[in-house]
DNA sequence: TCCATATTTCACGTATAATTGAAATATGCC
DNA sequence: GGCATATTTCAATTATACGTGAAATATGGA
C-alpha cells in the first residue's frame, strides 16, 4: 500500500489552478499541449505555471517532452485510472454502497 | 461544476493521517466511532485529531452526532461517491481510457 | 453539587506551499 | 555567432497548513 504516491496524487489536484490545468491536459490527451498554450488558455503566468506542472509531473499525473522549442505536457490516462481505482477499492473493502453508485453512474452516462 | 468543494475534499484526504481516518471511518461505516477510539486506533493525539476531524468534516465527507458522553464521527460514503464520480465524469468527458479501466477492474474485483 | 471522562477550542510556534520578478537555459533560424 | 522565442530555475516574500500544551466545554454518575 504506497500511500504517498496517493497522498502526492490527491495533494497535486487538490488546488484550483492545478485542477484546471489536469483537466485541460486530460481533453487534449494523448497528445498534450505546450506550457505556453496551457498558460494562455488557464490564464496563469508562465513561471507559475511551470511549478505546477512540475508538482504535477512529480506526482506522477503528467510527463513532458520536447518538441522543438516547445515543452509538450500531457496528462498520464492511466495513472489517473489508478488513482480512481485506489479510491474505490479503498472504500469499497467490504462497502459497495460507494462503488456501485459510481458503477452505476458511469454505466448510465455514456462515456464507457 | 462546484470545484470548490471538490478541492476542499481533495485536500481533505491529501494528507496521511486524515485518510487513514476517513479509511477507518469507511470500513466503520455507516455506525461510525467516537473519537477516542479513533484517536487510539489511528494514534494520533486526541486535540490533533480533533483538527483533522474538523477538516473532514467541513469539506463535507465526515459528519457526527454526540451519543453520551462521546462524540461519534462517521464516513458520508454518499459524499465520498460522489467525489470519485466527479473525478470519473471529468475526466471521462471524451477520455474512456480512464474509466474504462477503472470499471473493468471494479468489475472484476468482488466489492460489487 | 462535585468529580471524572470525553472531546474540543484557543493561542502560538514552526513548517510547508504558493506566487512572482529577474536571471538562466535551450532551441531554431538568420 | 547572434538574436528571438519558449520555458524553466532561482531567490525572496507572503500565505496557509500543521501540531500541540493548556484551558474550556459537555456529559453522566456519585
Amino acid at each position: 500500500m504506497e500511500s504517498t504516491r496517493t497522498i502526492e496524487q490527491l495533494s497535486a489536484l487538490a488546488h484550483a489552478g492545478r485542477l484546471s490545468v489536469f483537466r485541460l491536459l486530460v481533453r487534449a490527451a494523448p497528445g498534450g499541449l505546450p506550457a505556453g498554450d496551457i498558460a494562455r488558455q488557464v490564464g496563469i503566468p508562465p513561471n507559475t505555471l511551470s511549478a505546477q506542472l512540475t508538482i504535477l509531473n512529480h506526482a506522477g499525473l503528467v510527463h513532458h517532452r520536447r518538441e522543438g522549442r516547445s515543452i509538450i505536457h500531457s496528462a498520464d490516462t492511466g495513472a489517473m485510472s489508478a488513482l480512481i481505482l485506489y479510491l474505490m477499492d479503498d472504500c469499497c473493502s467490504g462497502r459497495p454502497e460507494i462503488c456501485g453508485p459510481v458503477l452505476k453512474a458511469a454505466h448510465d452516462a455514456a462515456c464507457c
